[in-house]
DNA sequence: ATATCATATAGACAATCATCGATGTGTCAA
DNA sequence: TTGACACATCGATGATTGTCTATATGATAT
């Protein structure tokens, strides 16, 4: 299996992240944080590979600003890129993803005694 | 429980997201797309509830602008605030928190066959 | 070699954002 | 009622960002 991905930090719910812990992760994040860039990598998720000719019709934005977001989220080991003749396809990282995932996953987090007191 | 969130949308794997969706997810995770937010969060998310008047020390950022960062993750719906008195408690939001990694989450996501085969 | 095509990069610009100091709002205690 | 406190809002500012057009790079075909 080629990537396992840095394990980086506990989910976020487990205890206060350290500030370069923040900074990774906010990266991270930031990259899915745009309407455009989430759709382009979901187009790019939900299948196997996409040539990056194929991307830009879809988006409904220009050719050179897909290629800047395809950087972002390259930069952001979201997605690969894989050069063939002319052509640039793209694929998911799933590790990269399933780190996120697990990394915002609320688990048993304490259930923060809503409508009732705190039984702490 | 109280909170189950509307479900939103599939999984980014899953298809191409629509525009809308792309804006509400991207919406979501923009919250948590900032360091010192992230940080805020990790904080609140890590205890049942936290009083406001504890979060600017260990973040190291002014009064108002912990203030700000806690109204932009109450707007996402990442957290809640309870005031008492003239303290403001606020704790994580798990629903919420859930929403965004079962989102993420790559489950049986196509293994776009590299190297090796996808075992699946 | 030359033209054409796919993609990346450069440079510019408007919009958004993180942050701060100053101030407003509402609560509690004397 | 007055003062102190907790927190939110306002207004300003420097930095970041998403987008574009124009152009460079690199590969293929004639």
């Amino acid at each position: 299996m080629g990537e396992s991905e840095s394990p980086c930090c506990d989910p976020v719910c487990d205890a206060p992240m350290t500030t370069s812990d923040a900074d990774e992760m906010a990266g991270v994040l930031k990259a899915l944080a745009d309407p455009t860039r989430l759709r382009l990598f979901s187009l790019i998720a939900s299948s196997a590979e996409q040539c990056a000719c194929d991307l830009t019709e879809p988006l409904g934005v220009s050719q050179p600003t897909v290629s800047h977001h395809l950087r972002v989220l390259l930069d952001a080991g979201l997605v690969r890129r894989d050069q063939r003749g002319k052509w640039a396809y793209y694929s998911a990282n799933p590790a990269r993803l399933r780190l996120l995932s697990d990394f915002l996953d609320p688990e048993y987090a304490a259930e923060p005694a809503i409508s009732g007191t705190a039984s702490t």
